[in-house]
DNA sequence: CATAAATATGCAATATCGTGCAAAAACACG
DNA sequence: CGTGTTTTTGCACGATATTGCATATTTATG
């Protein structure tokens, strides 16, 4: 059994509050369990007390009953898709250093609901995002955070970082040159990612295409092994060639329409 | 025989403990045993209310895992007052140590935008919603995110905590009683904020009404100075005299600032 | 009213549980 | 050392829980 019921119960009525309303279609596609799961589910927690059947999921009680008709329009955002590509190269049980950033605060959310993984993280925002998650062993790095990062990058920092040695180090990144490799904007930010690929076995970065030939100042990581990139749909074939010509593993992101009904819903942060 | 059965239900106790949760299949698994074995073992430590029974295995007794972030969304108006009344409380500039609690991170939240202020914590949701925030100095505390409580509590933590002496701590609590004081109901919860109040200069606690009389098991401050206790509006007028009686500084929020006075009513089936 | 979506119900497949029982090991005791 | 007792463990088997699918019914909406 992948969750127990309780747990998946729980985890209903969590959002439920955070949320003032779920839908059985997507509550199913979360968990991965059928509607039909999910509706009894419901009607058990009606039974409780705990929601208010509605027609299409479920409602906080004593509410006005609004129709949920209205679909939270989960716009299949390029950071979603390329997080969930980013996904798909993390080996389930390894230990992962998640590098500041939003396109990595977007594979964060990526995760589906029982990953198991060792999470560590210089970043509040993505500890936060799987800080409680069933699965994920979370491990914060401490020290001052830089404000323009968002991140820990301080001596205490990478004192922390230096007891630890993670499978794979997912970066984030300002700028990718075909010289210059991946690169950041800001120095103490740089210095830190390279620690981090250092301590790493292997190094993986999601580029948006707005990153794509952009010289950024500080060099972190060049063009060679061990490093994949994981690129969007829309990037420069030809660039994208040529880095998989210097020897890095380069993948790229299927195209980020709507088709796929794969709207997870559990981000709340802007 | 290759392992004791104490010393296997202590690993399945500390497992619980560490993950949240554990399944029959993979204790039977980890430990060469048969799932009856495990199972017996289970029915035996939720007999002794060490943990609670669920079908496919067992989760930590009483306490749900629900993600921090959604606790905050269950009674917002409530937690919005006191969060602004303590928020009275902190001088702008000096050195804030968070404690982990959905009130706390309310009182994160509550902060003006342009407060200034040194804010340290050993909780990602608080780092979060702290981070990014002009004026404010982010510090946050490191190590292994406890999954019950959503915050670092290891010995990692609590090496970089002894390195800060903040000006006050703000407390979370699971419980406060006239004897007892405040106190939390998880071990290593409870020690942390003992240290967090040892290096603090002073210390202060935001006390929802449903913690008033709650007796937890762990020990975390007495009823004595340094100490400051903000109460809700509806809380027992003599247990507040009382408390001011020992020397605590008591403060006492206006009603809950929203049109509806009545958004708190606990286990009302409609 | 027509249609599509959501729902309730019954049913079968699978997983898990509890109990009884027997074998093996550890133990108590003479 | 020998013997009876207790503890632990695995297995068998019936009971129970969970889940997905099929089907009939209800609901929302134009």
């Amino acid at each position: 059994m992948d969750q127990f019921v309780s747990e998946r119960q729980a985890h209903i009525l969590a959002e439920l509050r955070a949320k003032g309303r779920v839908s059985a279609q997507d509550l199913a596609q979360t968990f991965g369990v059928s509607e039909d799961t999910v509706r009894r589910d419901l009607r058990e927690m009606a039974g409780r007390g705990e929601c208010e059947r509605v027609y299409g999921g479920a409602l906080l009680p004593g509410r006005q009953t609004v129709p949920l008709k209205t679909r939270i329009a989960e716009q299949p955002d390029r950071k979603v898709a390329l997080g969930q590509k980013v996904v798909e190269s993390i080996v389930e049980g390894s230990v992962v250093f998640f590098d500041a950033g939003s396109t990595n605060l977007a594979v964060a959310r990526s995760l589906p609901e029982n990953f198991g993984l060792t999470a560590v993280t210089n970043t509040p925002a993505i500890a936060a995002e799987l800080s409680g998650r069933p699965g994920v062993e979370l491990i914060m790095i401490g020290g001052r955070v830089d404000p323009a990062v968002g991140a820990a990058l301080d001596a205490t920092a990478i004192r922390q970082l230096e007891t630890i040695r993670p499978d794979l180090c997912i970066l984030g990144a300002c700028g990718l040159t075909l010289e210059g490799g991946l690169a950041a904007d800001i120095f103490e930010d740089a210095a830190f990612k390279r620690l981090a690929c250092a301590a790493s076995k292997n190094s993986l970065a999601a580029i948006t295409s707005d990153k794509l030939g952009l010289r950024a100042a500080f060099h972190v990581h060049a063009l060679q092994a061990p490093l994949s990139l994981v690129f969007e749909a829309d990037a420069d074939e030809a660039l994208v060639r040529k880095i998989s010509l210097q020897g890095v593993e380069a993948h790229r992101c299927g195209a980020a329409t709507s088709s796929n009904g794969k709207s997870v819903s559990r981000g709340n942060t802007p």
